[in-house]
DNA sequence: AATATTGTTCAGCA
DNA sequence: GTGCTGAACAATAT
């Protein structure tokens, strides 16, 4: 379930071992995952140059060539990117193969196609015709910017803030795991948070976005006082030992402290 | 075998 | 057009 976090570590991981490598050669094993580009458009970008740099924004990874072109991933539900030498190494559900001069290769691989593999001639473009508003983990997202996007928002704070036209970033678990350490009930009209709330709230996305990047990036164990590994019906709160319940909220389960997160403003 | 899973997109409604 | 909700879709595990 590749959210902000998920991807931001998968950028890191790109970037120490797919930098300024010449690729040899591509496989597009699943053209259906195609965006706005034709199987021979990408393969005449990518045969013979490398990647120089790559950028996250929401969801999206850019993966910047040495020709100015970017090569764009989507994970979907179940994307990730693996770098590997040996055959016995490589992942199942390959759908993208690079093979660079090294003789290493790089695989885009997702089990379920629900990912996107596109060509962006420019990124601001292509983040502008998907309509992606600011990235939540940007250093532009300041707490003046939260508060004037959920100003007269009529929606709850979960739908509003999985909604990618407002902040990109941000999916079912982590919108999950920022509202209960929050103290936010997800069903709170999200334009309808006083100061205090949109305060602790702005402080959160930063807090679990910083802390998730960490985790995932290293030892993969997070906090135990992170809902994330309590995320089940019945289990007990960390933070007040209260119930954790699951309700579906915006045609998404949500779980959430039935103690801590119980008033809707 | 039916159900749950998630991000995106789009139909439909006020 | 705008803002919002809910459902469809992909493929697989349980």
């Amino acid at each position: 379930m590749p959210e902000l976090p998920d991807v931001q570590v998968f950028k890191q991981y790109v970037d120490s071992t797919s930098l300024h490598q010449t690729i040899r050669k591509i496989d597009l094993r699943s053209p259906e995952l195609l965006g706005d580009v034709s199987a021979e458009e990408l393969k005449q970008h990518l045969l013979d140059h490398s990647i120089h740099a790559s950028r996250r924004h929401g969801k999206y990874l850019f993966l910047r060539l040495d020709n100015s072109a970017s090569v764009v991933l989507h994970f979907g539900m179940t994307g990730f990117p693996v770098y590997f030498l040996n055959q016995e190494s490589a992942p199942d559900h390959i759908r993208l193969l690079l093979t660079f001069s090294s003789g290493y290769y790089l695989a885009y691989d997702c089990r379920r196609k629900l990912g996107l593999i596109d060509l962006a001639g420019n990124e601001q473009d292509f983040i502008d015709s998907k309509e992606l508003g600011i990235d939540a983990f940007s250093e532009h997202f300041t707490y003046k910017t939260l508060k004037d996007l959920l100003k007269n928002k009529k929606g709850s704070i979960k739908s509003t803030l999985m909604n990618q036209k407002i902040i990109a970033g941000i999916g079912n678990i982590y919108s999950d795991e920022i509202l209960f350490q929050s103290g936010i009930h997800p069903k709170s009209c999200a334009g309808a948070l006083d100061d205090s709330r949109l305060k602790h709230l702005y402080n959160e996305i930063k807090r679990v976005f910083q802390q998730s990047i960490q985790s995932l990036a290293s030892t993969r164990a997070f906090p135990k006082e992170f809902l994330l590994p309590n995320r089940e019906p019945g289990a007990e709160c960390p933070l007040c030992g209260g119930n954790i319940v699951k309700q579906t909220i915006s045609s998404r389960s949500s779980y959430f402290c039935n103690q801590h997160q119980t008033d809707i403003s």
